[in-house]
DNA sequence: TCATGTCAAGGCGTC
DNA sequence: GACGCCTTGACATGA
């Protein structure tokens, strides 16, 4: 099992996505903007890998304003041997990568400009993973989307929008329950019809759910990637005074002993999306060292 | 240099 | 209909 974390490692001090304001923009400053975050992105992937850390999340940031129209630069062939660089890397080293288009990614939305300009930022994600070189394995991940209403109508809707999408972004699709509108059967009902893989999201889960045990929910997801790897995971504790999903600032190894318990025996990669970043990481695999030798 | 307001983008819930 | 929230950091401005 890996364990992962996602875009940036507070240890180190450097940013994989820094950007800067569309106002700005120009050809030289996206330029040096992105060579700053694939510095950036190397030095983590190092620092990965002397903590034994193979599961990263890489920011979709890394490439500012890919998919805004006001992106005329072709950043894809200028960037094509560095990126090709720190794949090989990736590759050589046996880690797993994931990207996560933010919460404007809707493909099911009822204006058409929106799923359009959902699916040029996928295209951007998937040119991302295409260009370091990675196999379908490595993944992008986003929420079902909007209800609007109408939960069976906008489950069609993504069918509908998921069957148009092309070829090098549907293979790397995966969908994740989220803890207010789309629970895991909602997911399940998608996959059905399409076979996209379904990403756990156990705090989401444990919010929103239909009476589903975790061991319930793994069993229920794990088919669902058959071809795709193995099953990833995210794992987050509950921040204990904010709101329902709010991610806690660092692991609560109490919460987590028992999802380990379910984990361990399983073939899937967990995602800790928890504020400190890599030090719940090395928490937990240390938590999951201790386990083992008992 | 530092504090603070703002940022490309959508949808939902509350008032 | 307006506005805050999501999730979040990081930019950009003004003092």
């Amino acid at each position: 099992m890996r364990i992962g974390y996602p875009c940036s490692n507070l240890t180190l001090g450097v940013s994989a996505a820094r950007t800067f304001r569309l106002a700005s923009y120009s050809t030289d400053l996206l330029v040096r903007t992105v060579e700053a975050n694939l510095d950036a992105l190397q030095d983590i992937l190092r620092w990965n890998d002397r903590h034994g850390i193979r599961f990263f999340r890489i920011s979709s940031g890394t490439i500012p304003f890919a998919s805004h129209p006001v992106m005329a630069y072709p950043w894809q062939s200028h960037f094509a041997d560095r990126l090709s660089i720190i794949g090989r890397y990736i590759v050589d080293h046996e880690m797993r990568v994931n990207l996560h288009p933010g919460q404007y990614t809707l493909l099911n939305s009822i204006r058409e400009e929106v799923v359009e300009k959902s699916i040029a930022e996928l295209a951007y994600h998937a040119d991302l993973l295409d260009l370091l070189g990675l196999d379908a394995t490595n993944k992008i991940q986003i929420h079902v989307g909007g209800v609007y209403g109408d939960k069976p109508a906008a489950i069609v809707r993504f069918v509908v929008a998921y069957s148009r999408l092309p070829e090098p972004i549907r293979r790397r699709l995966v969908i994740e329950n989220d803890e207010r509108q789309f629970n895991l059967v909602d997911t399940l009902t998608i996959h059905s019809r399409t076979g996209v893989p379904v990403l756990l999201d156990t705090l989401h889960h444990s919010i929103h759910n239909e009476g589903e045990t975790l061991t319930e929910a793994l069993d229920a997801v794990k088919p669902t990637w058959d071809g795709h790897g193995p099953a990833m995971i995210d794992y987050s504790s509950q921040h204990p005074e904010r709101r329902g999903g709010a991610h806690a600032a660092s692991i609560v190894l109490d919460d987590f002993e028992p999802v380990l318990n379910e984990l361990r025996w399983r073939d899937i990669d967990l995602m800790l999306e928890i504020k400190d970043k890599e030090t719940s990481v090395l928490k937990a695999m240390e938590f999951m060292q201790v386990r083992i030798a008992q």
